[in-house]
Formats: structure tokens, sequence, C-alpha cells
RNA sequence: CGGGGCGUAGCGUAGUGGCUAGCGCGCCUGCUUUGGGAGCAGGAGACCGUGGGUUCGAAUCCCUCCGCCCCGACCA
């Protein structure tokens, strides 16, 4: 039982000043957590119970689902990470150290190597087939920017599994199977999330979907269709694009178009001077962009800009990605700022990638490649060839599906979990293989299934919480039932006491706000700061032998007799 | 890394060249109070982020460094 006269714990009655997300500041206020550093934060009891729960119904549902536990250092030393190219690849994002005789460690930010190590250390054959372990773990890595609290730090607490199959189709079970573990972890969690499709991002790898859960604070963007379900990161987002015959458009022509370095300038002058009649959207913006130090133009309709983060998650290998700068212009006379066309691309020796929009037959108003200067009726497959098709553009609000074209939604949401096919990559670089039927050598495929622990309990605080406080699910809660005495005498106290006594026998958690020397308002502000799911006050309603039950979420009330307050908990707590 | 903001007691803050750095919450002591962050009285707690400079005098002005937050780049 947390009595609360006696439990660590001393809850603020203003928010943290540097706090600005919901989660961030009621753990705080509450007495979940205490800042240490940037993204570097203290768990108090409160929010080491809550921490702890996440993970044990994490825990139950992965060894429900027949996965094993094993745990690995955090203190991880450098050479797995070289032989993956990971200790390069990772960057500064790597908290990187020296131990006395200056050998090169690392805290892990992730483990890959060390579970394909671990397998290759104990398993050879491929009856020892399929496998899947996991470790929940703290880890680091050196954001650039930590922020929102608990939700983006330096420090965190992560669940991750990876499974061990002979073939796709193997890993396509395993993979399935985490799926659903991951879908009743996150329900008994209490968590509202989708599951949308992602990239893979910086592990590599193929099939990758990540669990979000919504949330107004959350930094990543993804879309949903109201209609069919399907759902995407934006990255991943595919465009739906509606074949068209666009005729038999006429030759090129080269126009006059004056000081139109714009989108927005030059459809000025389109209509005003050519009565040309046309939106951005008949527009082709060339954007240039330097990839990995090599130039290249994207193309997308003039009235959407480029998706950065697109364009990178969908140009396979391309490391670093940035805008043409002016000296890269500078360096190449030929691409005029303003007035860049593709019809020229190859004769410049740059690369050209389409959004899925500029389909080939159609034909755009562009850049002259000469200051002041445009063309019309620039037309794909007969005036430009492209090097390939990517997507590029922004997505946005009322796209259409990729699957039934109803228009989509864009939500924001706090990424909770991520599964992906792997693939071989990490076997093939550490030499991962187990003998088949014949006794041949084959490399292991892997499977890789994250969730961020830490960031789950705060992303329920930021799911479920109101003005006045947080409001746990029963499963994470520090306590089921929170109960308060009010009162100077004794019999108030020795009331609840009983009935605490009797809910533990009963198995249900009980926080006991048993403090004698605190006025009753500051025991129901606690209460309903800390956010434990029921609570039941016994106070003066003893004179008629009832006490209140109350529910946190919704607010409810009620006067139950003292005899019956136990079974109804029973009930309600199922 | 670029842009912006901020560092004064455990928390929230006032103080922009001049007396002993002020207030609220919290904390301690006593009395009162006990169904919505109680009242009165007394008290403890601050090298005003760090180092340097300007000045008769610096929390206050200038410079250095450190730290924290926000936006962006980046990232589960």
């Amino acid at each position: 039982m947390l009595r609360m006269s006696s439990l660590f714990l001393r809850t603020l009655r203003d928010d943290p000043s540097d706090a600005t997300v919901a989660s961030h500041k009621l753990l705080v206020r509450a007495g979940y957590v205490r800042p240490i550093a940037a993204g570097i934060f203290s768990w108090l009891p409160l929010g080491v119970i809550a921490l702890r729960n996440v993970e044990r119904v994490i825990r139950e549902e992965m060894d429900r689902a027949g996965f094993q536990e094993v745990h690995f250092p955090a203190l991880l030393p450098k050479d797995p990470y070289e032989k993956t190219n990971r200790w390069e690849e990772y960057g500064p994002a790597l908290f990187r150290l020296q131990d006395r005789k200056g050998s090169d460690y690392l805290l892990g930010p992730t483990h890959e190597e060390m579970f394909t190590l671990m397998v290759k250390g104990e398993y050879s054959s491929y009856k020892d087939l399929p496998l899947t372990i996991y470790q929940i773990q703290t880890k680091y890595r050196d954001e650039a920017r930590p922020r929102s609290g608990i939700i983006r730090g330096r420090e965190f607490v992560m669940k991750d599994s990876y499974s061990f199959d002979l073939d796709d189709a193997g890993l396509e079970t395993s993979y399935l199977k985490h799926r659903d573990a991951y879908i009743s972890t996150f329900n008994r969690l209490g968590m509202k999330f989708n599951i949308v499709s992602a990239m893979s991002g910086a592990m590599g790898g193929s099939k990758s979907e990540e669990f979000l859960a919504p949330c107004s604070t959350g930094e990543d963007t993804y879309v949903l269709c109201p209609k069919c379900g399907y759902a995407a990161n934006v990255e991943a987002m595919i465009t739906k694009v509606e074949t068209r015959d666009f005729g038999n458009p006429a030759a090129m022509e080269i126009l006059d178009t004056p000081n139109t370095p714009t989108i927005e300038s030059l459809v000025e002058v389109m209509n005003s001077k050519y009565n040309a009649g046309i939106t951005a959207a008949d527009t082709l913006k060339n954007v240039l962009l330097m990839a990995d130090g090599k130039p290249i133009s994207v193309l997308v309709p003039g009235d959407r800009e480029v998706d950065l983060k697109r364009v990178e998650a969908n140009l396979a290998g391309v490391k670093e990605l940035r805008l043409f700068e002016d000296e890269d212009f500078a360096k190449r006379p030929e691409l005029v700022k303003g007035y860049v066309g593709p019809q020229d691309a190859k004769k410049f020796g740059l690369k050209l990638y389409a959004d899925p929009r500029i389909q080939v037959g159609s034909h755009w108003i562009t850049g002259a490649n000469q200051k002041n200067k445009h063309m019309r009726y620039v037309t794909h497959g007969r005036d430009f060839e492209v090097d390939g098709f990517i997507e590029a553009a922004e997505v946005r609000e009322g796209d259409s599906c990729p699957s039934c074209a109803t228009p989509v939604v864009i939500d924001r949401a706090i990424e909770i979990g991520h599964i992906f096919q792997l693939g071989r990559k990490y076997a093939e670089a550490l030499d991962l293989t187990v003998l088949d039927k014949e006794g041949k050598a084959r490399v292991v495929t892997m499977g890789s299934y994250g969730i961020g622990v830490s960031r789950a309990v705060a992303a329920i605080a930021e799911q479920s919480h109101d003005e006045i406080g947080l409001i746990w699910p029963e499963e994470i809660a520090p306590a089921k039932v929170h109960i308060v005495a009010t009162g100077k005498d004794d019999e108030p106290f020795a009331v609840a006491e009983k009935i605490a006594l009797e809910l533990e026998r009963k198995g249900i958690s009980v926080m006991f706000d048993d403090r004698r020397d605190s006025s009753p308002g500051v025991k129901f502000k606690d209460a309903e700061l800390i956010g434990n799911p029921y609570i039941i006050i016994v106070g003066k309603g003893l004179q008629e032998g009832k006490v209140e039950f109350r529910v946190r979420k919704t607010g409810e009330k009620s006067e139950l007799p003292i005899g019956e307050i136990v079974a109804h908990v029973m009930k309600i707590t199922g």
C-alpha cells in the first residue's frame, strides 16, 4: 500500500517553467519525474511504478507470444558497430566514450549488432529457427535537440526485439506475430493508436509499420483515410495519380516573362500578358538539390512544395540531402535561379526525378533556363525524360487515398512502436549464418521491433489527462484505487484503512492518503493530479454510514454504504 | 549546427546602477482549522549560473564560458 504520509513525493502547485507539453508538465507536477539535464530525467517512486507497469504489460505480451527476454549491457565496445559501419554512420547522435586504456566504447542507441552476435554465438542450425528475443533496456542517443520532456529524451527506456528466420516467409510470419503482440500490448496500455506504413529509415530494411499514438503535440505527421482505413506516415504516403490523356501538345514555345522568379509571379504574368488562364498547378517547379554533393533536380507541380523528408526517404542510398544554395548556383551558371526547366537536363548533366503527378505525356509551363524567360508545352517524354519517379511533393489534407481515392485527413502523433523487416543487413555484416537441410550455410533474415517504454508513459499522459491532472488507465496507474480520508477524528482514517486492507487482500492496488495534517482540498487536488482511476473518499458521509466513490476519468460520483464499497470496486475494475 | 528566449531559495517569480535581494507556494515551530490547494504568529532556506571587466558601488552594464527552453536542420 502506498501511504501518502510516508510516500517520497512532493507535488507542485505550478507548472515547471520550461515545460510546454502536458505530459511533461503533469509528470513533473505530480511528482513522477524530475529533470536532470536536457533530455535526461530521474524517476521518483510514482514514476517508477508507472514505468514498471508499462514494462510489465509489454513483458507479459512478449512472453505470451513466445518471445524470450535477454539483457545486454548499455555500455558497448566499438568493434561490432565498426563492422556494420554504424560507428561512422550513426554520426554525432552516438554517445561515445573511452576507457582508461583509450579504447572506444559507446552507449547503445539500439542493439541490432549485439542481438545478431548473441545468436551467432549460440546457434548454427536451421533447426534452431525461428527465434525471437527481446530486451528492455536504457538507450542513449545524443539527440541534436531533445524536446517535449519524456517524449524525446537522450536517455530513454526501450523494448527492442529481433526475430531470426531462415527465409522471407518465416520473417513475414515472425513479423505478423509481433504485430499482433503489439496490438494487444497497446490495447492493454489503454492507448489510442494507428498502425501506419512507414519507411524503415536509417536501420535499413524493407517492410515497415509504425504504431502511432494520435496526439496534437506529437511530432510525427501521418495521413489517414476515413473510409478504408489506409494509414501512412507522410514520408511513406503513396501518391494516387489518375491517368489522363493529354492529347498532342503543341511544340515547345519560349515566352518573355520578365521578373518571374517565383511561381506566383509567373502565374500572374502568364495570365495578364498571355491571357493563359492558368493556375500554379499548371506550372512545373524544378527544385534543385544537392544529394551527397551531386546536383539533382526534382520536379513537382508549381502549387506544391517539395517535402525534403519524402524525397530523402524515397531516394535510395542518399545520405545527405539539402537545397541548392546561392554558392551552388554560382558554380553552375547554366542553372538560372527561378528559371530552371527540365528540357536541358541532359545537356547540363543533371539527374531528374519527378513526382508521380508529372506523368508521361503531361505538358507544363516551366523555366527556359534563361533569365526572364519561360517555356510552355514542355512535354514529359517528348521534351524531357526523367531518371525516375519519386515521391517528392508535400502531402496535403484532402489528397486522394492510394487505395480508395477518398480524400485523406492529416493528423499528428507520437511514435510509440515500430516494426520492420530488417532483412539480412546485419546478419551479412556480422556473418550470422545457419546450416540448412542440405548442410549449406545460409544468411539469416531478421526483423526488428521496438517500443518506446518511457515514451509510452508520456504518450499515455498526453492522451489521457485533463486540466487538473493525469488520468491513468488501470494497468498503468500507480494504484487502482486512491483512498482519501478526511476529518480530524480517527474514525475516517480507521475506516479508510480497513477498506484499503480489504481491497489489497483482493488484489487491488491502493494508494491511501492517510495524512493527518493536510486539508481535504489538498488531498482532493493531489488525488486528481496523480491520476489513479478510482477515488474513494471517507469523510463526512460516515455519519450515514457511507463513503464516496469517484471515477477520475468521468468525474462521476456516487455514495455507497461502507459495506458495499469493496464489492463495488471489484465489480468496476473487473 | 542556424535563429530566438531565459538562468534570482526545492518550485513559480519581482527587482534594469545605490541601504540588509522582495513576494507566493512548499518547508520548520506553536496555536487554531479539517469536504476543495485553510488562518494567525514566529522561523530556516539564495556565493542572484560561471569567470573576467567597467564603476566609489553590479542581480542590474560589457565580454567569456556553462546550462536550460522554443523554432528550424536532424532524429524511435
